[in-house]
DNA sequence: GTGTGGAACCAAACCGGTTTGAGCGACGGG
DNA sequence: CCCGTCGCTCAAACCGGTTTGGTTCCACAC
């Protein structure tokens, strides 16, 4: 069982004493260039590596972020957003030797604050992430200034002590709205998000404002959550009614890609009866009947922006917040001219459903 | 800025010793009663939580377990299995106060490699998992020997230093066969993944044998990449045959999904003239059009497995590899029976294609 | 010759726990 | 009464780095 050799090893090899080769590691002054030449090679010749236990002890700093992700468990797999953020914020930090630390809870509102708690006490993490914020003050907000543990928020909530990372959904959203008025709908209605979220909230607002842009009245809604199953009911409650909309806005693609299977089963043809836009612009959106026109979101560039941001609110106290580039639409072929005189369900007990084109 | 207490503080607080402190704390006999009970009392009144540095630095451990996710950018967010994965695998850590830490990697190889690398040399994971196992000699096994990093390998590789945690996979795709089969099929073709997985060789191998063993001949097969362009291009070919499949079996649920809209776009009605199973059972297989009959996979129960045995791996040099219940099929709407005489591409340019019921 | 300054280096303290070896008082047995 | 044992506690060493406060040595100015 070979030990991995330390600092002192070095020194010894070296001869020199420990003080010496850490100031020559770290290229700090004071070093002769042939002492630091022997160090360099004796390390290089032991093949040491500074233990990251010592120097997060001796720093007292961990020199990881950490990441809480709190989800029901049935909508983790379907969740296109942390995987590719958890990839934008790994590609910072293994530029700078740090890690991304996780954890993950399925339960309620204590335990993800126990989540938080316990990378605070343990000085597990040098700071967090902070997604899903929620309106109306966050309750997290507090925790984490109590905890004193330094935070990025994805989205900037109502208030926060802290920098934002923050992603122009709005104008992908009106952008949506807009390509479909083009087209000619007038009845356009949206499947939310949870409303107690700042984007569930954020991206509806957005709905109504850009119908609102464009002199239109408010379109119907239906409270959605973010899965496929709450997508499929909204779209029926939604088609149900009297006056169906032509056209849904959904507030992401699980949802919309569900909302398209709910109109096919009621005999609705995508595009010619209903238009459907999701947001995401997952990976899935590309493939499915008929292909999606989505908002495309860059969750990967918001890791890396986030990571960065985080890194320098740990390291100098203070960071300022970043508005990335806005989402923009990708227009597949969910979406088309509505019918003259709008969307109608078929006749009941269609044996033969019409189907796309 | 408050320092948060030490070890030293509650010592002095309860005017006993550091080591006194440390034994009490850790439930270790040789300390009286009354102490304990006062050294607990001064901690909790303190507020105290020993540092987790500190005790990493003095134990020559890191508490922490590592995962590699290898993925092209494009698939990590829409591949199932990582979170539902790493979710068990966090539940069963966060038990024992261990953490996750993770390394996400979108290049080849020697990025790969260089992850595990670091998290040895770092000494920032006391263990690591290992996914997507590659056949005829995963060259991360020998690195991790050479590494002496103790891992656990998801599904059985070839041959391994390494206990594993193995899914029997096969159960599942046999009865996606033999359902099919009962349906009426003969002649079932298979999308597959990536043959240089073990997962993938062995979902082919389960399509394969098990129509050996109802006495079938060997089906056609498309090459996959369980991406959803992969499924998509490899459903065109297989249909494009001569004499196409009257069913596939995907090796999972994105190409599934991809294929899906291949066969609507080329006019064949799901599954009226084309039975589709996929492999995963994610969140939207029962809420796409027609709802996916697909092999249920347990990522969630796998992490949880796969934790605990790096976790006494880790703990005792040595665990046992386990095998989890077998995969079931769960029974949608994308399979039915042939149409006699078997599937046949409709004439070309149809206008109004015949859509599923 | 002495004083001064800076460069190079070392020894020791420190981060905050765990672990070891020794000390001490009480108690029981011979 | 003495000794061995046990139960309890403490001081010190240790994990492997970083940082501080000297110390040594040499060059240079006065």
């Amino acid at each position: 069982m070979r030990r991995s050799p330390t600092i002192a090893d070095v020194a010894r090899a070296a001869g020199v004493s420990k003080g010496t080769v850490s100031f020559a590691l770290n290229d700090r002054p004071g070093v002769a260039p042939e002492t630091k030449a022997r160090i360099l090679a004796a390390a290089a010749e032991l093949g040491f590596h500074p233990s990251h236990r010592a120097r997060a002890l001796s720093h007292s700093r961990a020199f990881a972020l950490g990441l809480v992700m709190a989800r029901p468990a049935e909508l983790l797999g379907a969740d296109p957003f942390f995987p590719a953020f958890i990839a934008g914020v790994e590609t910072e930090l293994a530029k700078v030797g740090q890690a991304l630390v996780l954890r993950v809870v399925t339960g309620g509102w204590d335990e993800e604050a126990a989540g938080y708690r316990q990378f605070a006490e343990d000085g597990r993490v040098d700071g967090v992430f902070l997604s899903d914020l929620r309106v109306g003050g966050d309750p997290r907000l507090a925790l984490l200034e109590e905890l004193r543990l330094p935070a990025v928020t994805l989205q900037p909530p109502d208030a926060s002590p802290f920098p934002a990372v923050a992603l122009d959904e709005r104008t992908g959203i009106r952008a949506a709205v807009e390509h479909l008025v083009g087209l000619g709908h007038r009845r356009i209605g949206h499947v939310t998000g949870p409303q107690e979220f700042v984007h569930g909230r954020g991206r509806r607002d957005a709905w109504r404002d850009a119908l609102a842009g464009l002199g239109l009245p408010p379109g119907p809604e239906a409270a959605g959550d973010f899965t496929a199953a709450g997508g499929a009911d909204a779209t029926r409650r939604l088609l149900r009614d009297g006056e169906p909309p032509t056209a849904i806005v959904y507030a992401n693609d699980l949802m919309a890609i569900a909302g398209i299977t709910v109109a096919h089963e009621l005999g609705l043809s995508i595009p010619g009866d209903l238009s459907i836009t999701g947001f995401d612009d997952t990976e899935l959106a590309g493939h499915v009947h008929p292909p999606l026109t989505t908002v495309h979101m860059d969750a990967l560039g918001m890791g890396r922006a986030a990571a960065r941001t985080l890194l320098r609110l740990v390291e100098s106290g203070s960071a300022e917040s970043i508005e990335l580039p806005p989402t923009e639409l990708v227009v597949r072929r969910s979406t088309a001219p509505p019918r003259s005189g709008g969307a109608s369900l078929p006749p009941p007990r269609a044996e033969h459903p019409r189907s796309s084109s």
